[in-house]
DNA sequence: CTGATTCATAGTCCCTTTCTATGTAGAAAG
DNA sequence: CTTTCTACATAGAAAGGGACTATGAATCAG
C-alpha cells in the first residue's frame, strides 16, 4: 500500500507539469510557479526519467505537450485537488471535533447525566460521531490513558497527572428511603440520625460506593452488611422493599426516586456532602481546548434545572 | 488551480502519515518506510505545523493517532493510490499510443488509403482516439511542424530535416480516359502516345498536380489548359465527359475508375512512374518508434491486394 | 530502583532543488 | 543571407531540506 517508493513523483513536479499543460510555454509556466525557467526544464526532465515517458516535445522555438503529458496533467490536477482538500480538511479539524468521539461514563453517572448533556454536545459538533460506553472509574482511567477513549465522565477524586478535568456538576448526596421509613417524616435529616441505620451499598468497584461508605463511617452507620446492589436502580429497589436506606446523588433523583418508585429522598439538615462530577481527558490530548469548551457546555446545561 | 503552494504537504509526508496510521508505532512506521525513527518524528512535526492540526499524540511510552490524523491518512491513501495510477498510466503510454492521435492526409490520398489503413491502426491501438483531417502538402507539413497534428500521409518529396518518414506505398500512375477514347483500345500505353493529348490537372496546391505535370512535360502533352479539377473525383468526371485524359494513382482506381464511372485506366507500356506515399512525423516526436511501427502496419495492409 | 523501550531533540552531513550565467537552435527581420 | 530576437537547454554554484547518528527524557516492567 504505502510502498517505500522513491519512485513516486513529487507534488511539486506535478505542479510544474500542470503549469506546462496550462501554458504550453516553459517561461510562463515558470512565472506561474514563481521559479526560474531552468527549474521547470530540469524537473520535467527528471519527471520524464522517472515516468519513462516524454512529456514535453521541443517544436520550433517553443514546446508542445504530448498526448501522454496532457493525460498525466489531467490526473495530476485531480491529485492536487484532493491534496488541497486534505489540507482544508485538516484546517477544519483544528477547530472542530472530527471522527468518532469516544466517551465513557461511570455507571452512577451514565444513565442520569448523559441523556442531559449529549444533545447540547451534538449541537456543538453535529458531524462528530459519538461512541458511548460505561466503565467503572478504574477501567475508565486506564482506557483513557491508553487512548482507547477520548473523554471520561466520572467523580473526583482523580489522581493522575496525565489527566486534566473540569467540574461539570456538584452532585449532592440525598438520603433515600421507603416512604414508610421513620426518617421519611422529616423534611431534612440530621446526619446523626443515620447512626444505627442499615445503609445499602453498590457492589465493589463503584466509586460512589466509596463515597457513601466514607459518610457512613463518619456517622457510625452500618454499611458493611453483605447486601450489595449492582446498580443504583437495584439498590433503590432494595430500599423500596425496606431492606434499609441508602444515599443517592441528586442527579439520579428524577429517575430513581420518581413518583411511584417506592423511594423518597431527603436532604441532610446539618451537612451538604456532594460528589464532583468531572469531564476528564488526557492533559496533552490535541483537542484539549475543545474538551474544555465541551465541559463548559455540559456544566451550563446541567446548571439549569 | 496549480497554486505556488509551498503549503502543500509532500508526497513523502503523506507516506509517513499512512505508515503511522497503519502501525500506530513510530519505529515500525520508520522500518516500513526504510528510514530512521527520527525522520518520521521530524516530518510528522513538520506536517502538523503545516496543517495546523495534531496528528500523533504521545500516550504512555507509545503514540496514538488522533481522529483527525486518521481522517487525513484516509485521504492520503486515496491520493497515493491516484499517484500510483498516474505512474502506471505513464508507463503504459510509453508503449501504447494515448490520447487523440491527430492524422492528416493530402486530398489525393485521404479518400483512397485512409479507409484501408485505419482499421488495422485501430486494431493496434484500440484506445487511441483518432482525429482525421485533409490538408494539402504545404499546410500539412506546417501543421505537423507546429505540432497541431501528429502524423501526415502524403507523397514524396518532403524536404525538411525536422521530419522523418516511412514509405507505405509505391503508388503507380495509370492513364485514365473515357472508354471511347482512341487510346483505350490498347491494354498498355507507350508514353509517347500522350503527346498532343490534353491532360486534365488538379487545381493548384495539390502535389499530385505537380507529379502529373512533370510527366506531361517529359512527353510533350498539353497540361496547361485552363481546365482544373478540385479533386480527383471531379477530374475523373471531366475525363468521362471526354474533355481529355488524366493520370490517376493506382490507389484511386477502385474508387474513381470503378465499373460504370465512365473512366477506364491503362498502365504505361514503356515506363512505370509512381509516387511514394509516406507516413510523416516529427523526427523528435516522442512516439517516433510507435509511428514507425504504424507505418509498417500500414505498408503490410496496403501490400495485400 | 534499575533497565529496557519508545519517542523527541540536537547537530551534522549530504543530496536535491534552485539559482545565475551561458550556450544553442529556430524564427523573424533587415 | 546575415542579423537579431526569442525560447529552451546546459553547466556550475549556492542554498535548502531531508535523513542520519548520537543523545536525552519519559514511561513501564521487573
Amino acid at each position: 500500500m504505502s510502498a517505500p517508493s522513491g519512485m513516486r513523483p513529487t507534488i511539486r513536479q506535478l505542479e510544474y507539469l500542470i503549469a506546462i499543460d496550462t501554458y504550453e510555454h516553459i517561461g510562463k509556466a515558470a512565472s506561474a510557479c514563481f521559479v526560474s525557467q531552468p527549474t521547470i526544464s530540469v524537473q520535467m526532465r527528471e519527471l520524464e526519467k522517472h515516468l519513462g515517458v516524454v512529456v514535453v516535445e521541443r517544436v520550433g522555438r517553443g514546446i508542445a505537450i504530448t498526448a501522454a503529458g496532457h493525460e498525466l496533467a489531467k490526473r495530476a490536477r485531480a491529485i492536487l485537488r484532493d491534496t488541497d482538500e486534505l489540507v482544508s480538511s485538516a484546517h477544519r479539524s483544528a477547530t472542530t471535533l472530527i471522527g468518532p468521539l469516544r466517551v465513557a461514563a461511570i455507571p452512577t453517572v451514565a444513565p442520569y447525566l448523559l441523556p442531559r448533556v449529549l444533545p447540547s454536545v451534538r449541537k456543538r459538533h453535529p458531524q462528530a460521531e459519538m461512541h458511548l460506553s460505561e466503565l467503572m472509574a478504574e477501567q475508565l482511567t486506564a482506557a483513557l490513558a491508553a487512548a482507547d477513549i477520548d473523554l471520561g465522565l466520572l467523580a473526583l477524586p482523580v489522581s493522575d497527572s496525565r489527566f486534566e478535568h473540569a467540574v461539570i456538576l456538584n452532585d449532592r448526596f440525598l438520603v433515600a428511603m421507603a416512604p414508610d421509613h421513620p426518617l421519611a417524616s422529616k423534611s431534612r435529616i440530621p446526619m446523626r440520625e443515620l447512626e444505627d441505620e442499615t445503609v445499602l451499598l453498590l457492589e465493589d468497584g463503584h466509586c460512589f460506593r466509596d463515597h457513601v461508605r466514607d459518610i457512613c463511617n463518619q456517622v457510625g452507620a452500618r454499611s458493611d452488611g453483605g447486601i450489595h446492589g449492582t446498580s443504583l436502580a437495584t439498590v433503590c429497589q432494595m430500599v423500596a422493599t425496606e431492606l434499609g436506606l441508602t444515599l443517592l446523588p441528586e442527579s439520579a433523583r428524577a429517575v430513581e426516586a420518581r413518583d411511584g418508585a417506592g423511594v423518597v429522598v431527603r436532604p441532610f439538615s446539618d451537612a451538604d456532602p456532594y460528589r464532583q462530577v468531572v469531564l476528564l481527558w488526557r492533559r496533552n490530548a490535541p483537542s484539549a481546548a475543545l474538551y474544555r469548551q465541551l465541559a463548559e457546555i455540559m456544566a451550563a446545561e446541567l446548571a439549569r434545572p
